[in-house]
DNA sequence: CAAGCACTTTACGTTAACGTAAAGCTCGTC
DNA sequence: GACGAGCTTTACGTTAACGTAAAGTGCTTG
């Protein structure tokens, strides 16, 4: 796969302490199943930017939130030059001229249109499953009842 | 992207005579707006394998719905081998025996686990994008009745 | 028959998204 | 004070999926 084909359902950020307010890196990386490694590079990309302790990163809640829809937007098949360039522009966005807005909807337009045509695609997807399922089975009761191959 | 963000909708084949029953790469590759090279490399991979007729290569129905399958795969994310994977062992479904039928029933179970995460995924992104969208026509309302800027 | 077009093979180049290794700080603890 | 755990930077390595360039083949068209 491109994106992470097992688990990592982003789901342990829920059960966990919501309290504290800020993590460390590796905190943030057993949350979301990355390697700290993966953090660090998506601070170098731009799409991350914690405050620093001493020279250790803190990530606060802002950070916690855009590295949780950066995977999911990994996971739909977006690079991360695309994820930057929405999230740049929606924090640019209250003092942004209109030129920039219109540039974001129109940006935000393109990646729904991809949305949908994933939404097909998907729904086509299942159907072959389905049917290689089905054949698979069936050869399995073949084979269950006559002779074993 | 990683997979193809604007067109290609793998549309231009229904709308293409059906007749003639094989392509040549250049056809395959107007068709769905692929390079031949792309259809090359598809081939070296594993995942085509068009008949020869001296040097050329003639692709067939089942060659040209491959292909829409693989690059189907392609924009939900799968990788090559993925896809390779599933559609090998569905060509050895009929006289394959019981533990590869097993597998690919695990494969595919997998697979469409994937499909049904990015379904939530997608349902959500819509979500961040609405909210976005709505929020800068917002900020572009109260600049039309604001000053601009 | 020269030109052009579509095809072929071979092979090196490129980009994204990290992995991995090396070397060094900093803290708590045994 | 030696140690390990967890963090840091720097930098080179890796993989997938092609791109691109070079050089050749085969047809058909002016």
């Amino acid at each position: 796969m491109t994106q992470p084909t097992t688990p990592a359902n982003e789901a342990n950020q829920e059960a966990l302490p919501r309290q504290h307010r800020h993590y460390t890196i590796g905190e943030l990386a057993r949350m979301f199943e990355v390697t700290p490694r993966t953090i660090r590079f998506y601070e170098q990309e731009g799409l991350l930017a914690p405050r620093r302790e001493g020279q250790k990163r803190i990530y606060r809640e802002k950070d916690r939130v855009r590295l949780k829809l950066t995977l999911r937007g990994k996971r739909l098949g977006f690079s991360l030059a695309e994820i930057r360039e929405v999230v740049m522009m929606y924090d640019a966005m209250p003092d942004g001229n209109a030129r920039q807005l219109w540039r974001l909807l129109e940006i935000l337009a393109d990646k729904r249109a991809n949305l949908e045509r994933q939404l097909e695609d998907i729904r086509l997807m299942r159907m072959e499953l389905d049917d290689v399922d089905n054949r698979a089975r069936e050869v399995l009761r073949s084979l269950g009842q006559g002779q074993e191959g």
